[in-house]
DNA sequence: ACTCTGAGTCAAGACGGC
DNA sequence: CTAATTGACTCAGAGT
DNA sequence: GCCGTCC
């Protein structure tokens, strides 16, 4: 669910961290991509057959599907020859807090499943075209798929411990990687320097993408870091509930005003604006025990689970153990980011062979992806690099802003350090 | 009248021949 | 031993 | 630019 109305309020309110620049001007650059949602993207959308007939995936002879591999070949090749070199980084283990937000999802797909069935027995091509939609997963054998295709390919992949944005920032914050390239606001949250969005070729004529950038964004705002969290915490993740009738409005100006979440809930009318329990898991306990004006019959099962967690040793509100996970997550802290030249015949075999794949197409592709990686591996002059500081009237204010920053990261970095296991 | 929230729904790639 | 997205848009309704 | 095709 990313961060709910971020984007939105962002560009409301720091206008200025968001820019709108050529495709060209990331000549030169790495760039660290979640795979897994470019895989999702890809199953939904490389499909065959036009309307009025059931559209299905591409698919080798085997009846496996393929869609995922076109697409991110495709794309892969096409970053490398404007000349982008990507790292896809795939996603881990989700963290424990989210179970509760996953356990929504399933529900959800299997409301799909039965729909699907019912427009089945109907003959509803349409609506059995919208159900199976819904049910598109990148699954194992998805994303196996990729880390194979990606190998051969010599692009480098890197899979995370557990959410790959949280992992994709870490690369861009050591300065491995330029930018994190998703759709995805998480990686804002977990602090990644730069943020590209809108990095595909739908729109190839115009070829523009949108940058973010982490420290306008808290200047904009005029928050800190840990604010920031804070609001993002507030507006919607996927580790905790909210606080009823608080939208992006007001939780900028309760942040602004209060400074952290602790404080917006002493002074909020709670009458008002309902915290969920799960946000004060002490209270509750007193609650129980003095008297309580609870209905039973109204409270849902999903929290009585929730709470077996909680209850034991946990007493700890679940927007501490969000921040947490935005501030600590659990990250590879030394990787080393290597673009080796194709596998050709190997790659060939691969897409040919075992998927399928047109000869001559595939040849043509591989030449181009070598053409292109020698492009990439000649020594790297930006042009812009000679004239950024010349071009910045606040040079030295940013410059100074920048140390600042590139300090409290370092601290956060090491931080991290003592935690890993 | 205006502002805001929240629930629901939707759509989602890339190439090449013309 | 399974599963694993997300943002944009619209519209109704509540609160101010 | 639109539209069929990729597997």
């Amino acid at each position: 669910m990313g961060i709910k109305g971020l984007a939105k309020l962002l560009s409301d309110e720091a206008p200025d961290c968001i820019r709108e620049v050529e495709l060209k001007s990331l000549h030169g650059r790495k760039i660290a991509i979640d795979a897994s949602m470019a895989i999702y993207q890809f199953l939904i959308a490389v499909r065959s057959g036009g309307p009025n007939q059931q559209a299905t995936m591409l698919t080798n002879a085997e009846g496996e599907t393929t869609s995922h591999i076109q697409g991110m070949f495709n794309r892969t090749i096409r970053y490398m020859t404007e000349g982008i070199r990507p790292v896809f980084v795939f996603d881990g283990k989700p963290p424990d807090v989210k179970s509760h937000e996953l356990i929504k999802r399933r529900e959800k797909r299997e409301k799909a499943q039965a729909a699907l069935a019912v427009a089945s027995e109907e003959g509803n091509v349409e609506e059995q075209d919208k159900q199976s939609k819904r049910l598109v997963r990148a699954g194992t054998k998805e994303n196996e798929d990729c880390r194979k295709l990606l190998t051969l390919m010599g692009v480098p992949v890197v899979t995370a411990p557990c959410e790959a944005e949280a992992q994709a920032a870490a690369l861009c914050k050591a300065g491995l990687v330029y930018a994190t390239g998703t759709e995805d606001m998480d990686a804002l949250t977990f602090a990644t320097p730069i943020l590209v969005r809108k990095l595909t070729f739908a729109n190839a004529s115009k070829s523009m993408v949108q940058t973010m950038n982490y420290n306008k964004v808290i200047e904009g705002l005029a928050i800190s870091h840990d604010q920031f969290v804070d609001l993002c915490i507030m507006l919607g993740c996927d580790y905790c509930d909210t606080i009823r009738g608080v939208g992006p409005k007001t939780a900028l100006k309760l942040i602004r005003e209060h400074g952290n979440i602790e404080k917006v809930i002493e002074t909020i009318d709670r009458k008002k604006f309902v915290v969920p329990e799960s946000w004060v898991p002490n209270e509750k306990k007193l609650d129980a025990q003095s008297d309580d004006d609870d209905e039973e019959g109204v409270e849902s099962p999903s929290k009585e689970e929730n709470n077996g967690i909680v209850d034991t040793e946990e007493l700890i509100p679940a927007y501490v153990q969000a921040r947490k996970l935005f501030n600590e997550h659990e990250v590879l802290n030394d990787i080393e980011l290597k673009w080796k030249p194709c596998q050709a015949e190997d790659l060939q075999k691969f897409l040919v062979d075992d998927m399928g794949f047109n000869v001559d197409r595939v040849k043509n592709n591989i030449e181009k992806l070598q053409a292109a990686y020698k492009a990439n591996s000649k020594p790297q002059t930006r042009m812009d690099s000679f004239f950024a500081v010349k071009a910045n009237p606040n040079a030295a204010k940013s410059a100074a802003k920048r140390k600042a920053d590139a300090a409290k990261a370092k601290a956060a970095v090491s931080k991290k350090k003592t935690k890993k296991h």
